[in-house]
RNA sequence: GGAGGGGUGCCCGAGCGGCUAAAGGGGACGGACUGUAAAUCCGUUGGCGCACGCCUACGUUGGUUCGAAUCCAACCCCCUCCA
């Protein structure tokens, strides 16, 4: 990086750690502090809710939006009909019409925690607008023209395929030329002179910046985030239960927050940087913290993160509830929970069933090990008979607190 | 189109007629130690009211055998070389 970015928006986003990559940076920088711009993301509409592992590209949207500019969220409904053959083994099943619909409108509502899309404010679209209708002859002959096989076959994407022998459709190879269209729509409809994106977009980025710039003579501009990856090399995002999604209904505050509440020591300064919106001054603080400490570092990191998608409330409730579960060894009440129907109480429900219905094992079998195992307790007293059952008058007075391994808990109620 | 090679559990990868629910590694989970961290050590890791039992599982479908992930046939998919 040359000369210190002095536009809001690069200043921030260098300092916070977004930037790996930018097509022309002077150049971006004196289009940011001439008057607002508008930029878009690219994301896919495969599931209806998006996951942490998106989380980096919408905490760059926001900030894009703080900053005093226009975010665009571009929905790849479109692509998604013809599915991305990339990094994939198997062919991705197809998705009906009304699949992409539920999906869309799962991504928006995550959208909406994140970004403003009042009047003038951001975009969503959906690039099935324009790809749908696309003509191929009319296509080739437009846009088809200004891309070189040569170069294509440069571009990292495509060459590291075939250095390695990896087979590379057709259909993929023309994924660029979709994407580089995008940018071209998006720059015809809404004046996006910027697109934005995983450092794996980087050759996808230039391509349509490229496109822009000969169809329209405008400059056009791209800037990449790098790879996040987890102290121990992992795709961040990733837990037991899977994927930690943004939408409620998969993975709740609670959860969330406890998400947060776990990464390594290693990674909180970059976190706090990234999924948070401290100041930096504070962020460098709590990044300088050391040994136990370290967990003070942790705990804000939770808090602030989960206040942004789910709200300062619940974030609170999240915080509130891991303190008196954790620290003070109480049985907080606001703790996730499972109903037992009566008629399972009453015949004395097996501890292997409730913990497979709190979704606390994945089968009896699972259960039954973790009990063998010692990992199972009710209101902290170890389980030690896999054969062991709740009963109503165990329930009776009050929810009983179900945990396996120390971190995870579970408030068993009677229905 | 022709000739070879290959498809194994979450992933990688052994196995090549019975001793194989399938070595080993990774990951994940539980335990110990800690700080709800990392590292380390121990254990677990298909399902089923599971102690002996039963069921499902090695690309798909059939076949040979007392017995198949292992042999045969056809089919599907992938890779390499040739045209």
């Amino acid at each position: 990086m040359s000369a210190a970015p002095t536009s809001d928006f690069l200043r921030e986003a260098q300092e916070r750690g977004f930037i790996h990559q930018i097509t022309d940076a002077a150049a971006l920088d004196a289009r940011l502090k001439a008057g607002p711009v508008a930029a878009y993301i690219g994301f896919d509409c495969t599931a209806d809710s998006l996951h942490v592992g998106h989380l980096l590209s919408i905490m760059l949207l926001r900030l894009f939006q703080r900053t005093g500019h226009r975010p665009v969220v571009l929905i790849g409904g479109g692509t998604t009909k013809v599915g991305d053959p990339s990094g994939k083994d198997e062919a991705r099943r197809l998705l009906s019409e009304a699949e992409i619909e539920a999906n869309k409108a799962g991504i928006r509502r995550t959208f909406d925690a994140f970004l403003d899309f009042g009047p003038g404010k951001a975009l969503m679209l959906d690039n099935a607008e324009w790809l749908d209708s696309l003509l191929y002859i009319p296509f080739l002959r437009d846009i088809g023209r200004h891309f070189s096989v040569n170069r294509m076959l440069t571009m990292d994407s495509v060459r590291l395929r075939l250095e390695r022998d990896q087979p590379l459709s057709f259909l993929e190879f023309n994924y660029m030329l979709l994407q580089a269209y995008d940018f071209l729509e998006l720059y015809r409809r809404h004046g996006v002179i910027l697109q934005m994106g995983g450092s794996d977009q980087w050759g996808n980025i230039i391509m349509g910046a490229d496109l822009v710039r000969r169809l329209e003579g405008a400059e056009a501009f791209g800037l990449t985030t790098p790879l996040i990856t987890t102290a121990s090399g992992a795709k961040m995002g990733k837990t037991a239960a899977g994927a930690v999604w943004l939408n409620p209904e998969r993975v709740s505050p609670y959860d969330y927050w406890q998400f947060w509440r776990n990464v390594d020591d290693a990674d909180v300064g970059r976190f706090l940087a990234l999924f948070t919106e401290l100041p930096m001054a504070e962020v460098r603080r709590l990044a300088a913290l050391r040994g136990a400490e370290v967990n003070e570092a942790k705990k804000v990191l939770a808090t602030e993160a989960t206040a942004l998608r789910h709200g300062r409330a619940a974030a609170e409730l999240a915080a509130e509830t891991a303190r008196r579960t954790f620290e003070q060894g109480e049985t907080a009440e606001t703790l996730p929970s499972v109903t037992l129907p009566a008629e399972m109480l009453a015949a004395g429900a097996p501890v292997a069933a409730v913990l497979v219905r709190a979704g606390l094992a994945k089968s009896n079998s699972e259960a039954r090990r973790l009990v063998a195992q010692g990992g199972v307790r009710l209101n902290d007293a170890p389980v030690t008979d896999p054969t062991a059952t709740l009963t109503a008058e165990m329930v009776a007075a009050g929810p009983v607190k179900l945990s396996v391994g120390r971190k995870r808990h579970v408030l068993v109620r009677a229905a």
